[in-house]
RNA sequence: CGGGGUGUGGCGCAGCCUGGUAGCGCGCUUGCUUUGGGAGCAAGAUGUCGGGAGUUCAAAUCUCUCCACCCCGACCA
């Protein structure tokens, strides 16, 4: 490709809406234009990654044993309403009307429409195990998209779907997809990790999500240097302390904390560890008002408390029910004392405290050297309800877990029959029976990679793209190209070598000053870079850098081929 | 939806408090010079100051209202 022939849309400045580093760099860098919140063009440089993406992503799902088909991005509300998800799904399905005020959306994702097609298609077990797969352009209505190309609304998604006859079959499937999954991240060239996830809204049992690693990431992910155990912080299980409740030493005290709320503050102002204090959450569910109990410098895990008998769903008190309830302000709330019922959730770690400090269900004071069955009842419940942190240990025994933070670009799902039995969706087994198909679903955000890939491969001076994702190879840039005869038809002999070699070349022949070409062939990452000069043309040889190398070498102006090679 | 903020040429911003000629940098056009790290000089084009309503002799500036976008909390590939 010339450059004077194709279209670069570089900016020096990024636009000031953009506030992650490959957010503002894929706008630099002309890779996409923003069109209303959450959608964005994919320009013609951008589209290139995509389709790089893509294609390695259809190459290993077709080597795995799945078939690419394409099912409608517009899709009848009947079948949602059959899975039961119209109603479920909520303002993030973008719902419209036909010309006949028929019901569609817009499609989130397709269980619903690849059950359908299923229970249409397959009748016996002798056609099982089916995996279907698809890359298409998803809509998801989402709260606050951001972060550019990261969380938008429209977006292109692998979503493949697996149907079989028993769950040992699924369970085959679910590992091909896992090991297929590292296949395509590792050739993607991203530093990742897989780790167990909660299925969530989509539903089934087992779970797993493959996240790039970046600072930026918007979850946190719990793991053990030690073993290969990996989960998201959402999931990751606190381990009970191990040693057991010691005995009082001390009796209770009230004291004034006129002032401080928060669990820190009344921590310095006592002069004791944060970890002898014990928070309280109110929490309502079902109009049951429940407290939960944490230790002073441990923070709540919604999910994992959802997950605890009696608290799905479960949301914050407000301050008028804390009142209602406890007769005193928030900040000062505690398990002492309280009407008989309320019901006390306490997290292990506080299951295990003595002599601990609480609030005084009275506005300005605290309690110090509290302890359970003494000075009030023993909590209704022990449950695992905190975030896990760096230093805990790790659930499978191995050694401490450490945090990190990943952007998700995979998600594997052993769906089961969720949807089968919601769309009665059977085949026949061997015997003659029907069964309903056991379903495995597995995505990855094609678009996100994009995003990602730059989170974690960037420098001052632009995208950093990994070779298999670079939109061309090589940037050639000529020196003079407009005016040096000797540096064009060198340049153009190089460009014609390269191209025949299968290599993409981007052939800077813009004429423009060398560092406005250098800075834009920075800027949108091309790995590979050479220099034709007349300097270099006397010796010749042309230069040739890295994008990530801090000096250029000279190679032979016969074989421009060279470092490529040495670089394999 | 709640809380905070921003809308001024293609991009980044100043001007608004204290009403009176719409400005700067980058980019763009033309010419000359320059040509190994985002060139110099000269000339030029580009704005219903987010929309609407109001106050005023006069509104980018003050008031009301609507809209869009961004950031912080509940979603997910």
């Amino acid at each position: 490709m010339r450059a004077s022939r194709y279209f670069l849309a570089t900016l020096k400045e990024a636009p000031a809406d953009a506030e992650l580093v490959s957010h503002k760099l894929m706008v630099r860098a002309g890779l996409i234009r923003r069109l209303a919140g959450g959608i964005y063009t994919w320009m013609p440089l951008g589209l290139r990654v995509v389709r790089k993406v893509e294609a390695i992503v259809r190459e290993e799902m077709n080597r795995a044993g799945a078939i690419e088909l394409f099912m409608p991005a517009v899709q009848p509300a009947e079948l949602w309403q059959e899975s039961g998800r119209w109603q479920k799904y909520g303002p993030e399905l973008l719902r419209l009307k036909d010309r006949h005020e028929r019901d569609f959306c817009i499609g989130p994702t397709h269980e619903e429409v690849v059950t359908d097609l299923a229970r249409r298609e397959i009748r016996s077990y002798r056609q099982l195990p089916l995996h279907f797969y698809q890359i298409q352009t998803k809509f998801r209505d989402e709260i606050r998209p951001r972060f550019g190309v990261m969380r938008g609304r429209e977006f292109t998604m692998k979503d493949g779907y697996s149907f079989h006859a028993d769950h040992a079959d699924l369970q085959r499937e679910y590992r091909n997809m896992h090991d297929t999954y590292t296949r395509i991240f590792t050739r993607l060239g991203l530093r990742f990790r897989a780790v167990s996830a909660d299925p969530g809204a989509i539903g089934g049992t087992g779970s797993q999500e493959f996240h790039v690693l970046a600072e930026s990431g918007e979850d946190a992910i719990a793991y053990c240097p030690q073993s290969d155990y990996a989960a998201n912080v959402e999931l990751a299980e606190a381990m009970a302390p191990g040693a057991p409740r010691p005995p009082p030493t001390e009796t209770m005290r009230k004291v004034s904390t006129p002032g401080k709320t928060r669990c820190e503050d009344v921590a310095e102002l006592l002069g004791v560890p944060l970890q002898k204090t014990v928070k309280a959450i109110a929490v309502v569910h079902d109009r049951e008002f429940s407290l939960l109990l944490l230790r002073g410098d441990h923070a709540l895990n919604e999910i994992k408390t959802q997950k605890v008998a009696g608290m799905d769903p479960f949301r914050f008190a407000s301050d008028t029910e804390i009142q209602q309830n406890l007769r005193c302000k928030p900040g000062y709330i505690g398990p002492v004392g309280i009407p008989a019922g309320i019901r006390v959730v306490a997290d292990r770690a506080v299951d295990t405290m003595s002599d601990f400090v609480c609030g005084a269900n009275e506005e300005g004071f605290h309690l110090t050297g509290v302890n359970f069955g003494r000075d009030c009842s023993e909590p209704a419940a022990i449950a695992d309800i905190r975030k896990v942190v760096a230093g805990d240990p790790s659930p499978d025994g191995k050694g401490m877990l450490e945090i990190v933070r990943g952007i998700e670009v995979g998600h594997i799902f052993q769906l089961r029959t969720r949807y089968s039995e919601a769309m009665k969706a059977t085949f026949l087994d061997e015997t003659g029976g029907s069964r309903f198909f056991e379903m495995g679903c597995y995505g990855i955000g094609i678009t996100r990679i994009v995003g990602a890939a730059i989170e974690q491969n960037h420098d001052e001076k632009g995208i950093v793209f990994p070779d298999p994702l670079a939109p061309f190879h090589v940037a050639l840039i000529p020196i003079g190209y407009g005016k040096n005869a000797a540096v064009r038809e060198a340049a153009d002999s190089i460009y014609h070598a390269l191209t025949d070699a299968g290599v993409e070349v981007l052939l800077d022949d813009r004429d423009e000053r060398p560092g406005v070409m250098f800075a834009d062939m920075e800027l949108i990452g091309i790995p590979h870079r050479m220099v034709v000069g007349e300097r270099g043309l006397k010796e010749n040889v042309i230069e040739y850098q890295g994008r990530r190398d801090h000096q250029s070498r000279k190679v032979p102006l016969a074989d421009p081929l060279s470092p490529l090679r040495s670089k394999q």
